[in-house]
RNA sequence: GCUCAGAUGGUGGAACUGGUAGACACGCAGGACUUAAAAUCCUGUUCCCGUUAAAGGAGUGCGGGUUCGAUUCCCGCUCUGAGUACCA
């Protein structure tokens, strides 16, 4: 029989089913290896023929160390949780869990379907609970955890407990906010239970904090800086904005130092390494404290009273975390405030008319949010919140209270009125409120207040989003201020103009003087309009306003003006930056425009028409460094900041703690509940904390996640639930652990299999996970190892990633008439530019070679039905068949181009098409054969024949002419060997060097040479056979029956490489003549250089070319080339 | 702007430490088999000049350099792709 590949590759896979061949075990006696492909979210959309490329290396690379005698771990599962399938449950009802499902059923079918030698007994879905079990498991372990920088690693909490009872905070060195508290023994003695949860979250690795998130409004949720691309959701495409919210997030900063070192000792792509070295962002530089002069501010001091920042207090002083009194929906409920404004009762307009026009002499505002309710009217800077009601049910009351409660505890009072009391005497109702009005003094934070006054940065939600940062009343005098900066240069502190900080910054209100408020609340709402993409695409503009106010150089106690600027970035540093014109091209920009003084620091700067950031030459103008080196220099401002307390030696990163939620349903419920405003974790018994079932995959009406739609799902009745679930990364940032132990219900996995498999030796996937799941996953695997749950530093010791196969798009060329509509005639890619024609996309399906199949194309679509062609012969017709004679000789060529792989543009190619057609081997063997492993390329199935031709030749081999198996036991030839050796060594040197394309070119090379032989030996086969099986598993299992061997493939040795057959007796010398090759001459390998450089020299084959002159040189490497010089 | 990767026939690509550039495959051309087609097999196929065969010349994005010898190393440039971006 002819190769039949279908039914051989279902036996086979078939086979390797039922018998469980790829089955492992720990195995002490056997070296490890663990081959991993990154783990696939099972889409909607299955896969297509670029997803098979990494895991049909990998399957390659598995099946090769297997035959090599490792014991190989080679798992495959389903990262399970994720945006899409909640995206279709919002749209049709379905539960994300059947879509999964479902999903995961297409997926495995295809990976079946490409005989991959997974060991499924493995399989693993972080969407199970048996598996995110674990994964909350593991989120308990890093919230029970700090980072002490005395030890370099993480450490329970129990023990910092033990030093804050012990020795205070004076002798911890942690990575924790920045807000902790001074606190001896004696302080954390007298805290009470709630002080010290409090306290202690400030330390934990995973905790709660207001922070500045992306948030989608569309999709509804947070998104990772990894999810985001250029400003909009990498899924879906939606808008992001910048938002502040009470969000869990993970202390990964804690190892920014050990994320960056251990990026040299491991063998990932330099590219990879680049994107994760940038994203950590390591700069070492100087802090420097520049404290607010006398110029600008003494003046001021005098009339200045108190700091009263108008936003409420809320999200201001309060030490305490307060969970859901951020006002973390109010993306929602500002819609619906927006809404109310514009629709007032009569009752509301009557009393906002008076409000407004300040009949009471203070600022009030209408449906304004504070926490997560609407309050009708508020004076914030009283912290007075005027409630007017309709009728009053009872219910109404009951939540009326509750209301009022809350209100209260963020330091608002509420009083009410009926809407007839406001229609009847409305200037009775003013009085009251006016009464209320001076009996209150500003709001208070609700305890122990922090020393800082509150600042419009660390506002509440409702700043932000109203676009305001709103300064009542003038700043406040010079005490104690000072601005911090951080500099990489701080050898240019000589050279500072001016300081600019980030119109965010927290002392902008404090710095502002009368005379500028008005230029800089001006400045401060025009940038708050320009979007992120504004500010990005307009970097060229100079833009900034003076604040009015001066501070002072420490190292030279020079004066130097305070500027806003956008290019400042808030979230950078410390938001502040110390201008130096002369070095830095911005800062000069800036210093020309605004006619700031630019001061050269150093000899060799040239400063005529731009900044010049040269460490060259000496200082000048720069005080105790003055002609001094950029090395020397920079050591002695230290150590003089130093001495001054005006600044130290700080090493800086970008990389921010990382968001932990989302507020959405389908993903890792969050093991935690809340008591008295403070989280606590649940019991570990009570794991897994199950995902509860909605009615909807909706937020609620008042706002919240999904989750809080689920019905009775309290802790123990009483407390609520975390409501946002995990993020997309939790699940995957583990997952490598649970393979080498998936069943284990009592652990992640157990000790002894950790210690045995270790970590992944090779890891396949793409590039688009530098920033998130690779930087995630180092991460929880260095904190699973500080805690000792783990053996390794690093989780991935080599990895490799594949390059994207590109869509290859056909088209077609349609006439177009005089006015430019299109006709039913399509004209040949070679003949186009005669014609007047638009371009088509064409379904690459129909076209092969880039000949368009006219019959398939004719029925493709009722349009092209009557189409009519000119073929690239010039003839015109309406088929191939059409011609008398050469019938079915006229081509139609297509044009192509390159794109991204995509439905829309026709070029999607399923796998699953071409091994119904080829089968899986001959696909297997045509990805690899494509071009190197990590280079993107364009998918074009023009090879693909060549391949299939091959295993048919190589099937070819072990039957005779009448497809009959026969091989013969006669010893084989010197030239069989050779060939066969040949492949062998090829083979491992191609494998391990992860070059399979080139394998595949020698495998066609052996192949050909072993039917030139017409070889039909054994011997030579079956070792053939074992060498080929990791390529082309099926065809080789078979032909390993045939040949009578009762086993799979997979459990043979790999050949021993013998170079004696390799060894020849001569060498035909290439012979250049002044290094241009012009002939050949063979000698034996035996003979000494000198000898052959004798020979050639005589030989009328060389001297012929000589044209009469004498050999100047002549160079002999032997066995490779001899050169004449001539 | 910065960083990284890359540029070789009509196409995908090979040449691993500087040593015969274009392996292997596709495509194309010619031929065999066939009533015909498909399939299969054989021959040729970097370009230019020339041809019976030859012989010659050019050639790995462009311009230089090092070397007996460069696709490979060095310097400068062009283009393509990817990442990143007011990072102080």
């Amino acid at each position: 029989m002819d190769y039949q590949f279908k039914s051989i590759e279902q036996k086979w896979q078939q086979y390797w089913a039922t018998n469980q061949t790829f089955k492992v075990a720990t195995d002490t006696t056997k070296p490890k290896y663990y081959v991993l492909d990154m783990f696939p979210y099972p889409s909607g959309a299955g896969l297509h023929v670029g997803h098979p490329l990494g895991y049909i290396a990998s399957d390659i690379f598995a099946r090769y160390k297997r035959i090599k005698g490792f014991n190989v771990l080679h798992p495959m599962g389903y990262d399970s949780f994720g945006l899409p399938a909640e995206q279709y449950a919002i749209q049709t009802g379905q539960h994300p869990a059947i879509t999964t499902e479902a999903n995961i059923a297409r997926y495995r079918q295809q990976l079946d379907n490409l005989g991959f030698s997974f060991d499924w007994s493995r399989e693993v879905r972080t969407s199970n609970a048996d598996y995110y079990k674990w994964t909350q498991w593991i989120f308990m372990q890093i919230f029970n955890s700090w980072y002490n920088l005395e030890t370099d690693k993480a450490e329970p909490i129990s023990t910092l407990v033990l030093k804050l009872e012990t020795v205070g905070t004076r002798e911890i060195k942690a990575v924790c906010d920045d807000d902790v508290q001074n606190l001896q023994p004696s302080d954390w003695s007298t805290m009470n239970h709630l002080e010290k949860e409090a306290e202690l979250l400030k330390y934990r690795l995973t905790f709660l904090k207001e922070s500045t998130v992306n948030w989608c409004p569309v999709l509804g949720t947070v998104l990772a800086n990894d999810e985001i691309k250029e400003g909009f959701s990498e899924r879906g495409g939606h808008p992001v904005e910048q938002k502040k919210m009470m969000q869990w997030s993970m202390r990964i900063t804690a190892y920014a130092e050990r994320l960056l070192q251990g990026l040299n000792t491991i063998d990932w792509p330099e590219p990879l390494k680049e994107i994760q070295r940038n994203w950590i962002g390591k700069s070492v530089g100087a802090m420097v404290k520049f404290p607010l002069a006398p110029k600008g501010g003494t003046a001021n001091a005098n009339m200045l009273g108190n700091i009263n920042v108008d936003t409420p207090p809320l999200g201001a002083g309060g030490n305490k975390p307060r969970y859901l009194t951020g006002g973390n929906y109010s993306h929602i409920l500002l819609d619906k405030a927006k809404e109310m404004r514009k629709t007032p009762t009569n009752a509301e307009n009557i009393l906002w008319l008076r409000l407004k026009s300040k009949a009471l002499e203070f600022k009030f505002r209408q449906q304004h949010l504070i926490d997560n309710y609407i309050v009708d009217f508020v004076c914030i800077s009283k912290g007075l919140v005027v409630e007017v009601d309709g009728e009053i049910h009872n219910s109404q009351l009951e939540y009326d209270a509750e209301r009022t409660k809350i209100l209260n505890q963020v330091g608002f009072k509420v009083i009410r009125f009926t809407n007839q009391e406001v229609i009847d005497n409305i200037d009775k109702v003013l009085s009251e409120i006016e009464r209320e009005l001076n009996t209150l003094n500003p709001p208070q934070p609700p305890e122990g207040g922090s020393a800082n006054p509150p600042n419009p940065q660390r506002g509440d939600a409702n700043a932000n989003v109203h676009g305001e940062i709103n300064v009542d009343t003038p700043p406040s005098g010079a005490g104690g201020i000072e601005i911090s900066v951080f500099t990489t240069r701080v050898d240019t502190l000589y050279g500072v103009t001016y300081l600019a900080i980030a119109p965010e910054h927290e002392l902008v209100a404090q710095l502002t003087t009368p005379q500028q408020k008005e230029s800089i609340d001006a400045y401060i709402a025009q940038t708050k309009k320009k979007s992120e993409l504004d500010r990005m695409a307009d970097v060229k503009t100079v833009s900034g306003a003076f604040t009015g106010s001066y501070v002072t150089n420490p190292i030279n106690g020079a004066q130097v003006p305070v500027w806003i600027a956008d290019y400042v970035l808030a979230g950078y540093g410390t938001g502040a930056v110390m201008a130096v014109p002369s070095g830095d091209q911005r800062d000069y920009l800036f210093a020309q425009h605004f006619n700031l003084p630019i001061i050269p620091i150093l000899d060799a700067q040239q400063i005529d028409t731009q900044a010049d950031p040269t460490k060259e030459g000496k200082y000048i103008n720069s005080g105790i460094i003055n002609g001094l080196t950029y090395k020397q220099a920079t050591t002695v401002i230290i150590d003089e900041l130093e001495k001054l307390d005006a600044g130290k030696a700080k090493i800086n990163y970008r990389m921010r703690d990382a968001i932990f939620g989302r507020q959405r349903y389908w993903g890792e419920p969050v093991p935690v509940y809340f008591k008295d405003g403070l989280p606590y974790l649940i019991d570990e018994s009570e794991l897994p904390l199950v995902l509860p079932e909605v009615d909807k995959y909706l937020p609620t009406q008042s706002g919240e996640p999904p989750l809080g739609r689920a019905q009775d799902w309290k802790y123990k009745h009483k407390y609520d639930y975390e409501l946002s679930t995990m993020p997309g990364w939790a699940g995957s940032s583990w997952y490598w652990f649970r393979y080498m132990d998936a069943q284990n219900n009592q652990a992640f996995a157990d000790k002894k299999s950790i210690a045995y498999w270790q970590d992944v030796d090779l890891y396949i996937g793409g590039s688009e996970h530098a920033t998130g799941h690779l930087l995630y996953s180092r991460f929880w695997n260095k904190f699973l190892k500080d805690l000792g749950y783990v053996t390794e530093e690093e989780p991935f010791k080599k990895l490799i990633n594949q390059g994207m196969i590109q869509g290859r798009s056909s088209f077609v060329y349609r006439l177009v008439d005089d006015k430019g509509k299109p006709t039913h005639t399509f004209v040949s890619f070679g003949l186009k530019n005669n014609y007047k024609t638009i371009d088509t996309h064409v379904d690459v399906n129909i076209v092969e070679n880039d000949i368009l199949d006219i019959e398939k194309f004719k029925a493709s679509r009722d349009e092209y039905a009557n189409a009519k062609f000119i073929f690239e012969s010039g003839k015109e017709g309406d088929s191939t068949l059409s011609f008398g004679e050469g019938r079915g000789e006229e081509k139609y060529i297509c044009g192509h181009e390159v794109e991204k792989m995509s439905k829309s543009k026709f070029n999607v190619v399923n796998p699953d098409d071409l091994v119904d057609r080829y089968g899986a081997d001959t696909l297997r063997m045509y990805e690899m054969f494509l071009g190197p492993l990590e280079q993107s390329k364009p998918w074009n199935t023009n090879g693909i024949e060549g391949v299939f031709k091959f295993l048919r030749k190589f099937w070819k081999l072990f039957h005779d002419d009448s497809f009959t198996f026969k091989v013969s036991d006669q010893n084989p030839a010197k030239a069989e060997l050779k060939a066969l050796h040949k492949i062998i060594k090829k083979v491992e040197d191609d494998v391990e060097r992860f070059s399979f394309n080139t394998s595949v070119s020698s495998f066609m090379i052996a192949v050909n040479e072993l039917t030139d032989l017409k070889c039909d030996k054994k011997e030579i086969l079956q070792d053939m056979v074992i060498v080929l099986s990791p390529y082309a598993p099926h065809i080789c299992e078979e032909l390993w029956a045939l040949l009578g061997n009762t086993n799979s493939v997979s459990t043979a040795t790999y050949p021993t490489f013998n170079p004696q057959y390799l060894v020849e007796d001569n060498f035909n010398y290439p012979i250049s003549i002044n290094g241009k090759t012009k002939t050949n001459i063979s000698l034996p390998l035996t003979m000494e250089a000198a000898d052959v450089e004798l020979y050639v020299l005589q030989s009328d084959l060389v001297t012929k070319y000589f044209d009469g002159k004498t050999p100047k040189k002549v160079i002999v490497v032997k066995g490779r080339i001899v050169n004449v010089v001539l």
